[in-house]
DNA sequence: AAGGCTATGGACACCTCTGTCCAAGGTCAA
DNA sequence: TTGACCTTGGACAGAGGTGTCCATAGCCTT
């Protein structure tokens, strides 16, 4: 499998190649989402890569220039599928929160680790600090119209996206490590908390089928 | 104002004393509060301090000697009263979560950018990850225990506790700064929506006036 | 075979931080 | 006055990081 990808990520490279442009972004990201920013170093990720550190410099102007590529990637990744989702038309509210909870539960939906590397980031730079600021209320914003759409006034569907939104990212700095199956056994409790409603059995069980489809499909 | 801190905290102090080890503590603090472990350095504590870096090996064994007592002061604050809040005797659930309102609103209570610069620095650190879910775990079952006193059974409550908690949580990741103004004036909603029934308006009247109280007496 | 692309490693300059040692002060209380 | 307590600055060793330069070498395509 590793091989494959090495492959297919070298397919457009030439000559004497040991690690690609790619194979350092990787693994810069993998750090950062891993040990924070500030342990993205380039010595470091020569070493992991087995590559010389002047090496780096061939593909990247700088540090910084390798930094502003990550926060490039997580702008067009963790926001564009929670906003996608929450804009999908759904039948009910119960529904519609659960189109907002497949990202919670599939990591290539929104990956909350590098979501919070991004906030630990945010709290020394202020540019980091504008481009998430950004995202947050986007997302809250889209899950508020989702709430509107079931007919939910401004205010508390401005609320009930905010208990949402945030209880999830607040879940997420916890680092609980729990595994799916405590998660699912609670989520018609979580659905009634959020939308005030008692979701019906039938949605519940088809969300569970949904998340083991998704993870057995992951694998 | 300045000087009064200065010469209490100086009382004890004899002889040719510029910075007392509360000096370096309380620097070393706002340091990690405000730009996380990392940056808690000898130097340049002691630039800021106007002292020299030998000074402070005077007070403290070495940086991680400073470390583990801002660790202790951590521990010695923020969980001791939202457990204390959460276990007091309420007439009513909406009680009972205002009791727990009131570290959210009073940082004298609750310091969340210290809880956010421990977490932060507990993905680097296994030794704080372990006293960091240890206060986390003590925090959400208090707040249980409290649903559970008003009657929602074990699950029911488990699930509003997390909801509560991990919801405030994700807020102060977010880190708004929001006026308490705006964060009052939804106080009604939020109470609906973590307990499931609808906050008597004197409740959220009484609450509005221990916060503008707890303000100015601040001040 | 040639040329293009990439890798290498080591040297160099420079920076910041930790921790240790020390000799020489300053200031207050007893 | 003496001693306890604190401060100083500078020197030193050491670790670890960035960025630059360069001559040399490997591999693939044409």
């Amino acid at each position: 499998m590793e091989a494959t990808d090495t492959t297919i990520q070298r397919a457009g490279a030439t000559g004497n190649v040991k690690a690609t442009r790619e194979d350092w972004l990787k693994l810069a990201l993998e750090t950062l989402i891993s040990d924070g920013v500030e342990r993205v170093r380039v010595l470091t990720l020569g070493q992991k890569l087995d590559v010389s550190r002047s090496s780096f410099y061939w593909y990247f102007k700088s540090r910084q220039d390798l930094l502003d590529q990550l926060l490039d990637y997580w702008r067009q990744t963790n926001t564009r599928f929670i906003v996608e989702r929450a804009r999908r038309p759904s039948a009910t509210v119960i529904r519609g929160v659960m189109s907002i909870f497949e990202c919670w539960v599939d990591e290539r939906l929104f990956d909350p680790q590098l979501d919070f590397a991004i906030r630990a980031w945010a709290r020394r730079s202020p540019a980091i600090r504008r481009a998430l600021d950004e995202a947050d209320e986007e997302r809250v914003n889209a899950i508020r119209d989702m709430f509107m759409r079931h007919g939910y006034d401004e205010e508390d569907a401005f609320v009930r996206a905010r208990v949402l939104y945030f209880m999830q990212i607040g879940y997420y700095s916890l680092e609980l490590n729990e595994p799916m199956s405590s998660r699912l056994a609670q989520v018609a409790l979580y659905l009634r908390s959020f939308t005030g409603q008692e979701p019906p059995a039938e949605d519940v069980e088809a969300f569970s089928r949904y998340v083991e489809e998704t993870i057995s499909r992951k694998r």
